[in-house]
DNA sequence: ATACTTGCAAATGATTTGCCAGTGT
DNA sequence: ACACTGGCAAATCATTTGCAAGTAT
């Protein structure tokens, strides 16, 4: 009833491909938006709006609203996500690039990625906790890193 | 280095249990403080600082910024937490209520406890796969719940 | 009496909306 | 041509900051 985020995801080799699945639902492939695309595609790492506006990577500055606008658009599509990593603004992906999943520790803010060895395992465990069927794409897990973790011996252990 | 959010926590019986603590911190135990800590206590679910100042559970309505700076002081000695559900404003508990956790449905929004149950299992996996201690207190786990998980057969499997 | 707190106004950061001109198809 | 888009200004939502007046201790 209250859908929080897509649902559906479309994964898309390159721009070209990204641009035949806009036209197949009569979007238009405009210069920003393509800008966009190619700014997520350039990307090796979760960018935000404000980032692909002011020229992400040496193309060309669009206009903030029209970022955010084409995110929406696209992630509607399915060909974008966005997640939240702690408390700035919020990051967009190309959903080609899987649902691993990130991890941000409490104490020093360290991100890295869910090793995808393990992910199963951890799907697994929450499946059978809870019959959820888990996805790691929106929100990071959280919590003390191994270095933090040594360090706060005192602190609820 | 970039701590994100508080990693001590103390936990306390009522409100002469928190007057004392911050009364032993050199903090005051002004009306307004009271009254955020008396709305914490009074209720059984995550609340929003708006929600406080405007008088949850019939006490006396606060300004929101003396909400929100009260949150702050509380979250500093371990008293409060905040996480964030969703999309909405953050949400604040007293850290006495434990770390179980939540669960949000990305397709119809519905949020549940953590089956306590299962954490050990999840947090044993988290931590083989990634060296964390993994904390469930500031974001929840997301993903597919059960019924939506049976209609949306064809999204994402 | 002193320093911690409050409340109000104003600022900030992130994102959204209205509106009309611009442009893919 | 027509409908989808873009850009700019202004609005909105959540939260923070500045500052003078108020009050726990």
């Amino acid at each position: 009833m209250t859908a929080t985020r897509s649902t559906t995801s479309l994964a898309v080799a390159g721009i070209d491909e990204a641009a035949t699945a806009l036209r197949q639902r009569g979007m238009r492939v405009s210069t920003s938006r393509r800008v966009v695309l190619e700014a997520l595609f350039a990307s090796d790492r979760p960018v935000s709006a404000e980032e692909i506006s002011s020229g992400l990577g040496g193309y060309p500055p669009v206009d903030l609203t029209s970022v955010y606008r084409n995110l929406e658009t696209l992630e509607e599509v399915g060909l974008v996500r966005h997640l939240h990593l702690g408390h700035g603004p919020g990051l967009y992906v190309l959903t080609s690039v899987g649902d691993a999943g990130y991890l941000v520790c409490d104490s020093c803010g360290d991100v890295s990625h869910l090793p995808s060895a393990g992910i199963e395992q951890i799907r697994r465990a929450i499946r059978a906790a809870s019959g959820y069927e888990p996805r790691f794409t929106h929100f990071p897990l959280t919590g003390l890193c191994p270095v933090c973790r040594a360090e706060n011996e005192g602190d609820v252990p």
